[in-house]
DNA sequence: TGTACATCAGTGAACGCGCGTTCACTGATGTAC
DNA sequence: TGTACATCAGTGAACGCGCGTTCACTGATGTAC
């Protein structure tokens, strides 16, 4: 990864981005446990053999994208955590994140929504394992909001676990929405979740 | 489906029914897309050909066990739905009813898990329909509620489609768990979330 | 009840095919002097 | 800078294998009389 990469060394990377590219496309339409390294490689247009210069198998390539994904997923929730503002505003910005996410990197989204509960086990794990890591990294943010005031560990888990859920199944929805219409009305609906979560939280100190 | 079945029915069924048993089975290890006919009928004890004589292909499979699994989940959903009591015990019953079912019936829930955003569209769909129709069910019951006084049809769609979320996710969760005690906290934060939920919705028509 | 014919769930063999993986190779890039 | 050797990403052919699907069949069940 260092800049003082030789010419071979820059073309095997560009190589393995091609077979990353070639199975990230080819994983809209169907699992990684159907994936073939031959398909792969036919897409990338390298001979099937060369494969095994880059990833010992299926599950690895998987691994590898499960990497990548979340690293871009991972920009997003920072993005949201920065925001300042009223939590109306924070709640509308939240949701059009999400939204711009997914239009964005739709393969990526697609791919972990598909491989979270999918047939391979290293890839399920990778999966689980980054998105405690996401809840963690929210649960810490809001800890550090005067609305937090006197919330225990646990139930700052539980709310960042919330949160993260939330934000899994709207970027689900958004991905099957089929026209601008339907996407709207998911987004309207998020909003109103989230401020009804919002709520829930103002008011769970009361009682 | 009637009780004056001949013989022969009777068998076609029960062959019908080993098929369907055999790939649940071994859908609990990976994806439909990865299932092979002649994987089924060799865990059922058939001969490979057998098998066109009850599906078209792994895909009518596949909806037929989204179809059992969703008659299994309505189950859950009506008796939670059909509690009475407290708010507390209701959200007690409620992750209780969910713990119960994904250990009594495991292996239709992670087909659902798992197929839900899996590689096949017929499946995918099928699920998709019936989420929706149970956040249907779900908002009726709660336009029933003394507490749903003055909520739109919007706003109740809204809620419903929260709860059923949190349910799937709940599920899934479950599904996860390595051991008792990690079921346990799960258990725990879910109950957490639904107060929480429940809170939020109280608090609703406030502001 | 008995007989003759029809139905059809399940069989077993056969087909052509694409798969994952291995192997010795090639030739461009890198390195030592 | 030039030369001789080493490295190694990618190739192309080959392998054995299990796949989905078809087909003519068998024999138990169903039906008509």
């Amino acid at each position: 990864m260092s800049h003082t990469m030789g010419a071979r060394q820059a073309q095997k990377q560009q190589s393995r981005r091609g077979l990353l590219d070639a199975g990230l496309r080819l994983l809209e339409e169907q699992n990684l446990a159907g994936l073939g390294v031959r398909e792969v490689t036919r897409a990338a247009g390298m001979s099937p053999a060369g494969f095994y210069r880059h990833f010992r198998d299926m599950a690895d390539l998987g691994v590898a994208l499960v990497e990548e994904s979340l690293a871009s997923l991972h920009v997003l929730v920072r993005s949201v955590l920065e925001e300042r503002g009223g939590a109306e505003e924070l709640i509308d910005r939240t949701v059009e994140v999400i939204e711009r996410h997914v239009s964005g990197d739709r393969a990526h989204v697609r791919f972990l929504a598909r491989e979270r509960h999918g047939g391979v086990r290293q890839v399920r794990e990778a999966v689980a394992a980054e998105l405690d890591r996401f809840a963690e990294e929210v649960g810490a943010a809001l800890a550090l909001q005067p609305a937090a005031e006197g919330w225990s560990d646990e139930e700052l888990r539980m709310l960042a676990g919330l949160y993260v859920e939330h934000m899994v199944s709207t970027a689900a929805a958004f991905l099957e929405a089929p026209d601008a219409d339907a996407g709207r009305r998911i987004a309207a609906t998020a909003r109103m979740q989230l401020r009804l979560v919002s709520l829930g939280r103002r008011h769970w100190k009361d009682g």
